[in-house]
This record gives structure tokens, C-alpha cells and sequence, in this order.
DNA sequence: TGTACATCAGTGAACGCGCGTTCACTGATGTAC
DNA sequence: TGTACATCAGTGAACGCGCGTTCACTGATGTAC
């Protein structure tokens, strides 16, 4: 089963750095040292390759839950942010080309509500860790955490996005920014 | 110029219904109600009609200065927080497909960049609205406006994903979303 | 007014190329006796 | 141990197709005298 892991992160790769379109069964063969025919021993087709990449290949983040009743909230938060930055950053470029693709955008889709994941997977983690919070008392009972999470995932999205399109190497966490979001959001300490 | 706006809103539309990888020649000559070699006519090359898309058919969002002051600050948030929604809603299909080709994605930005535009435009409007209102103690003076507005913008954004992601017909804004957010962020009233 | 010519938006048909995919094949390794 | 055969990962070369692009052309409209 080498050859099939090789394929995979070989795809992987052309995909983030070339883009999907660049994406070619040519450029895969050649990126994982193998024939073109060689990949339709292991894959049924082309868009079987790009949906297991999609499935075994993006990133993974790590759960949080760990997290409740350490250290302070807000510490944990701006930890949680950082996680979520770069997790973000990671998925993007292969993520958002599959906008190009709405075939491809849909069976990947399917594929994720058959296992009942899905991009708002992340942003409940953090709603979760918030009840958790709320739950030993140290979350006010009258947070909205389904609303405090989608602020800071969604800000966390959006800079990673912004790293992304202007091509920087890795994003921006430069000095206090995840500190400032979690303060914004009202927690501090 | 008939044809040029016209070619350009066939792409446009092609781009939006069916991806990036789909707006082939023959497709938006097809939508466009002209012949391929028309294209080349009004365009350079097929490049040149998606960058001129990006350039002249993306949605506008209404500026945003004009607020400050009226009515409370809570109310114009949750009005400015549906407008980007509504915003980054209509731009993601075409935004988010131009990173599945790395090279469109950089001339794009250099355009950009040239006009002194880019995405954080939004962002840093409602950072700049935040400052008017604290310019007239209608907000703390000691609140990071940046951070807010990359707090609420962020939401926006991230919820526009999900909208299209899901394949949604348009963005979520059912009930008190946008209220919700405002208040998680600090602001009430 | 008619006539000869220029301009110009648009086209049909063809081109060369790179794509995804398939096929008959090879050569190394494993297995039976 | 040798020998005959089976299995299996991998390949070179070819395929048909749709792509982006170009070219010589058409026919309608404008202009000069």
C-alpha cells in the first residue's frame, strides 16, 4: 500500500502548491515517481484521487475539550485561536479550490455529512469548551457561546484566508492578535 | 461595448453556476450569445476575461461611513454585519475558485494591490466606522476597533462559507444572527 | 442621388496540444512439488 | 534443491476528446465625391 499513501501525498502537494487545475494526472504520476497508469491501479479516476486527498489529507485539528478547567479561559481561548489559525491557513488553499469544481465541492460535501463532520465541525469545538467553561462556573451563565465561538473561529478564518491571498508562508500571528480577539470577545486574564 | 459587457456577464454567470474549471471558452461564448473568436476580439486571452471578471463584476459593498452617528451603535452593526454577509455571500464562488490557479490568484492581487484595494478592505471599514463613533464617545475609548471589526467581519465572512458550502441559494441570515453576534461582541441596545 | 471604397463587428472551420484513460505487456517475487 | 507456474506492482505507448487560439472570410454600415 505504499504506492497509494506515495499518490496521495504527492497529490496532496501539487494541490497546494500548484493549485487544482495545475493538478494534472501527469503531474501527480511525475510528483509520486510513478506512471500515469500506475494511479487507475489504485484509483477508480481523477476525482477519486482529489476526494481521497480531501478525506485523508486535510489537516486535522486537535480536540479542545482537554482544555476546560485549565490554566484561565481567556489563556485557553487565545490558545484555541492560535490552533485554529493555523489549521485554517493549512486547509485553505486546497480547500477553497474545490469552489472551482462544484461536482467535486458536492461529493465532498456528501462524503462529510455521511460521517456527520463538516467545516462547522471546529467552531462547535469551541462553543463545546465554552459550555464546558460555563458548566464549572467559570463562563458566565449568560454567555451566547455559540455566538462567542463563531466570532473567534470566524475571525481566525478570515486571517488565515488573508495570509493565504497575499501569499505569505505561514499566517499571521505576529504579537498579541489572538490575545486582542479573545479580549475583544470579552474575555480577559 | 455591447459585447464586452456582455462577454463579461456570461462569464461572470458561468463562473458563479459552474466553477472556474467548467468557464471554457466554448461555454462562455455560448452564454455570451457569440462565437469563440469574439472573445478574442474584446480580450487578449482567456486569462485576461477571467481578471477582467474579478476586476469589474465582483459585488460592491456600500460604504459604510455614512452610519456614524445615527440611530445606536448596536442597530448599525447588526445592519453593517448583514451587509457583509450578504457580501462575501455573492463573492465566494468566484473569490474562492481563483485559488485553484495559483498564477490568477497573484495577478489578481497585484491588480489590487495597484488600486490600492484589496480584501481587508471591509474589514478596516468597519474598523474605521467603529472609530467615527468613538470619535463621538458613542464607543469606549479604550475598545480595540480593530479587533472588533476583524471579530465581526470574520463571523460574516466564515458564515458566508458555510452558505455556499452547503450549497445554500442564500446566506443565513434567519432569525437574530447578526444581533447575536453583535452582542457577543460587546455591544447592546 | 448613386457609386466606390473603407471600416468594423462578428464568424466557421481548422490547428496543435495536453488531457484523462486504457491496453497489452514486463519482470520480480511467491508457491507447489 | 531445482523447476514450472501464478501472482502482482508497475509501465510505455497509444487513444479520442475538448481545450484555447487563430485565420481568412462575410456582410452590414459609414463616408467621400
Amino acid at each position: 500500500m505504499a504506492a497509494r499513501d506515495r499518490i496521495l501525498d504527492a497529490a496532496a502537494q501539487v494541490m497546494h502548491d500548484q493549485g487544482l487545475a495545475a493538478s494534472t494526472t501527469r503531474e501527480i504520476a511525475r510528483a509520486a515517481g510513478y506512471s500515469e497508469a500506475t494511479l487507475y491501479k489504485h484509483f477508480a479516476d481523477k476525482q477519486d484521487i482529489f476526494l481521497s486527498v480531501l478525506r485523508e489529507r486535510l489537516p486535522r485539528l486537535d480536540d479542545v475539550a482537554g482544555l476546560v478547567g485549565q490554566r484561565t479561559v481567556a489563556a485557553n481561548l487565545e490558545q484555541i485561536v492560535g490552533r485554529l489559525l493555523r489549521f485554517y491557513y493549512a486547509s485553505f488553499p486546497i480547500a477553497a479550490s474545490i469552489f472551482s469544481q462544484p461536482g467535486l465541492l458536492a461529493s465532498h460535501r456528501d462524503t462529510l455529512a455521511a460521517r456527520g463532520a463538516g467545516p462547522r465541525h471546529p467552531v462547535q469545538g469551541v462553543a463545546d469548551y465554552l459550555s464546558g467553561e460555563q458548566a464549572q462556573g467559570r463562563v458566565a451563565e449568560d454567555t451566547d457561546v455559540a455566538a462567542v465561538a463563531a466570532l473567534l473561529a470566524g475571525a481566525a478564518f478570515q486571517q488565515a484566508f488573508f495570509a493565504n491571498f497575499e501569499g505569505r508562508t505561514e499566517p499571521d500571528e505576529s504579537g498579541d492578535w489572538p490575545a486582542r480577539l479573545v479580549a475583544a470577545a470579552g474575555f480577559t486574564g
